[in-house]
DNA sequence: ACCTGAACACCGTTCAAGT
DNA sequence: ACCTGAACACCGTTCAAGT
C-alpha cells in the first residue's frame, strides 16, 4: 500500500474536481438534466454538499465543464468519422451521420451541449467543430459539385443546421409519432441526397 | 358592478385554470424555463401553493398544457405565413421562415414545446404541424422541381428537421460566435437556396 | 367542488469552523 | 488549501381541514 493510497481513499479526495465531473456524466445519464442533483451528486462521490463549491462556483458551472468535455470528443468522433479519402460531398454526408450518432450515443452529454446556457464556455469548440464544413463546402464548390455562388460558409451553415435539426427531432422523440423510419440509419440513409443529391441517383452524370 | 364580479375578484377565483395557464406565460418569459416556478406562479395569481393541484396533476402536467396552446399558435402562424397563390417550393420556404419568425417571437414557448417531455401532449399537434408540408413536396414533385424519386414524406421530414435546426441553433445563439448573420432575416435570405434552389439563381431554367 | 394551511423531503448556496 | 456541519431561503407535492 502506497503512503498516498490512504489519504486519497478516504477522508479527502485527491482530485475532486475530477471525480465530480466523471460522477456527473453518470448521474446525468441516470436521472436525465432535468432531474440532475449536485447534492446527489456530492453524496455519491463521498463529500459534503459544500464541497463542490470549492471547485466550481455553482452548478452550472460543474454543467459547463461536462459540456466542454462533450465537444472534445465530438470533435474527435467527427474526425474519426469523416474520412478523407472520399468526394467532399460524401465528407459532408459522413459529417452529419457521425454528427447524429455521436448524439444518440451520449443524449443527455449532446442536450447540455446545446442548450444555450454555457455560450461562453461552448463558442470556442463548437466554432471548432463547424470549421472543417465550410473546408469541405469549399471543395465541392470548386469540383462543381455545389452550386458556387453562395457563400461557403452560409452553405455550411446550412448543412450544420440540418445535421443539427435531424439530430435534435430525433432526439426528443419528434419524429416517434409520425409514423415514419426514426433509426439514425434510416435519418440518415436517403436524408442527404435531398440537398446532396449530386452523387446520388439524382447527380446530373449518373443517368 | 355585476353580482358575478365580486366572486370572481377575491377569495375565489372564478377561473383559475385559465389564469394560471395565461400566468404561466408571462412568468415563463420573464424567468425562462429554467427559473420557473410553480410557487411563485401561485403567488402571483394570488392563490395558495397547492391550488394548482386541483388543475393540473403536475407542474409538467401544467407546462404541457402551455406547450399545447403554443403547437395552436404555431400552427395558426404556418397557415398565415404560407401563402396559397406561390409555387409549391416557395412554399416551403416560406414554411421554414414562418417557423423560424413563430420561435424568434416566442423562445421561452418553442423551447418548452420541443425540449421532448410532452410528447405524448405534442404528439398530435406536432403531426399536423408537419402535415402540410408532405403536401408542398408532393406537388413540387410533380412539377418536377424536386427530385421525384425520393419519398415524398421523407424530404418533408428533412426540410422541416432543416427548419428546426436553423431555428433552435438561433435561438441558443449556436451562430453568434462564429461572426456569420444571425438575424432571422440572415438566416433566410440565401439559406434555402441550398436545398431550394430550383427557383432561384440556380434554377436549371433561370439562366 | 374548490381552496387553504401546514407539513414533508429535497434543493442550491453560504459561511464559520475544523484540519 | 480543502473540506465539514449547520444553516438559509426556496422548491414540488401531499393532505387534512375549511367553506
Amino acid at each position: 500500500m502506497e503512503p498516498g493510497d490512504r489519504q486519497r481513499e478516504h477522508y479527502h479526495h485527491g482530485s475532486l474536481k475530477e471525480s465530480l465531473i466523471a460522477g456527473a456524466r453518470e448521474l446525468l445519464k441516470e436521472k436525465g438534466p432535468d432531474d440532475f442533483s449536485l447534492s446527489e451528486l456530492a453524496r455519491r462521490v463521498g463529500v459534503s454538499t459544500a464541497a463542490p463549491y470549492r471547485h466550481f462556483e455553482s452548478r452550472e458551472a460543474l454543467l459547463g465543464a461536462v459540456a466542454a468535455q462533450g465537444y472534445e470528443e465530438l470533435l474527435r468522433r467527427l474526425k474519426k468519422g469523416v474520412k478523407s479519402g472520399v468526394s467532399p460531398v460524401e465528407q459532408l454526408k459522413l459529417f452529419g451521420i457521425s454528427y447524429l450518432s455521436f448524439a444518440a450515443d451520449h443524449p443527455e452529454l449532446f442536450q447540455i451541449m446545446f442548450n444555450g446556457r454555457y455560450n461562453e464556455e461552448a463558442g470556442g469548440p463548437r466554432g471548432a467543430t463547424f470549421a472543417p464544413m465550410i473546408d469541405y463546402v469549399e471543395q465541392a464548390q470548386a469540383a462543381r459539385l455545389l452550386p458556387a455562388d453562395l457563400r461557403s460558409h452560409e452553405v455550411a451553415r446550412f448543412l450544420w443546421a440540418t445535421a443539427h435539426g435531424l439530430t435534435v427531432l430525433h432526439l426528443n422523440g419528434g419524429f416517434a409519432s409520425l409514423g415514419i423510419d426514426d433509426t439514425p440509419e434510416g435519418l440518415n440513409s436517403s436524408a442527404w441526397d435531398v440537398v446532396l443529391g449530386e452523387t446520388g441517383p439524382n447527380a446530373p452524370g449518373a443517368a
